[in-house]
DNA sequence: TCTTATAAACACCGACCTGTGTACTTAACG
DNA sequence: CGTTAAGTACACAGGTCGGTGTTTATAAGA
């Protein structure tokens, strides 16, 4: 543990063979799915024996739920902490997503593994709604009526663009957040402005954000 | 052919293999997922050989695409067909649907097989596009503004509200359901009455309405 | 009745799956 | 150096999967 990680360029094969096996998952498990990936292949991915596999992660539901739990640590909780924008902006960047976003991991999970007692798909939930409590916090710091409900329901809408991309195969974010913008100003009393008419899109500055 | 169905009660065994292979697919399908569900437990469930089986459907992947194609003939498109509702509140009838509904197959479908090159894949996109085209039919009879983006957005909320009830594990759908009121009268220019403060629910008529 | 389509029964195949047992190698650290 | 933990290689078990071959039974239509 001392020469720790071995820089960036890390090594190919050796010590890290954990931190592989979780990033062969990441890989496969959205370009294949959960199911479709078999452990030899992701082994083999990963470029790790599938003993040294087993002896990290006691089987695969296990790896499943940790791959969840290591998704991409910082991917959406970055915007709620972006002080350069007012609570309004951050809520209406979290729509910001690249135009190619693959399905949400955790939805994807869920559904692949139908069992709602399963590690990954309690993650899951537990996930989606911290996502949610942060966006009922930010619409609360936005001044809104009702903070939970609008969090409840901004969370709700990227789900459904993230479900609606895939079966589409076509985006759907910015549907999705043409309805934030309008939900948004209804949640919110305006101090003088009119609540706009139609013609709602998500003008603001072009934010590099990601995740769902 | 001639004896035509046998009446109500059909025979348990018999004559009738192929839709009872397609019923059992519904409810396998539906409670266990398609990845999950073999076909030997599927045609026993079905009480058809799997040798009959596989004379009505060259494959599985047939088979799940047929599935789709006769997924309850009735479910949704009956709520556009209803002269006794306005077209208004024909568009928030879509959203009631009973407290436990499954996840959308048709999602389910798309997630599952990550194929979207998948026979089943295809006709769900196809079926989904169907549905946002009628909501877009009855967004211009309700005289919104822009009914083609009205259609997409009630569509994504409906696509949102079966995801999220099946990552939570919680009904969703009151949720987009509220959603709904909000964005239908932001994109209906009101005649007289003024665009609606916060409190939004759909108070209509309790209608009894299934599907997505 | 005879004919023919439909279905049942049931063993079976090859491929793939998760997971393990065993013996060998390598790298870190004292 | 030697010790020890980490990893490799590889075969293999036990199960499930989708799909097939073969033979026999049965019900419908002529």
């Amino acid at each position: 543990m001392t020469e720790l990680e071995k820089g960036p360029q890390g090594q190919r094969r050796g010590r890290g063979a954990r931190e592989r096996v979780l990033g062969a998952s990441q890989q496969l498990f959205r370009d294949q799915g959960i199911n479709r990936t078999g452990m030899d292949q992701l082994c083999a991915v990963a470029q790790v024996s599938k003993r040294t596999a087993y002896q990290h992660f006691a089987s695969k539901d296990e790896l499943v739920a940790e791959y969840l739990r290591r998704f991409d640590p910082d991917v959406m909780p970055g915007v709620f902490d972006r002080t350069d924008l007012t609570p309004r902006e951050r809520l209406l960047a979290t729509f910001e997503l690249p135009a190619s976003t693959p399905l949400c991991p955790y939805i994807a999970a869920a559904v692949e593994l139908h069992d709602p007692q399963h590690p990954a798909s309690q993650y899951a939930r537990d996930y989606k709604t911290a996502i949610a409590a942060r966006l009922t916090e930010t619409a609360r710091e936005a001044g809104a009526t009702n903070p939970e409900q609008l969090g409840e329901q901004l969370a709700l809408l990227l789900d459904g663009a993230s479900a609606r991309t895939q079966v589409l195969n076509s985006d759907s974010v910015p549907t999705a957040a043409a309805i934030a913008a309008v939900i948004i100003d209804n949640a919110i009393p305006a101090p003088s402005a009119q609540p706009t008419g139609e013609r709602v899109t998500t003008g603001s500055a072009p934010v590099p954000v990601r995740g769902q």
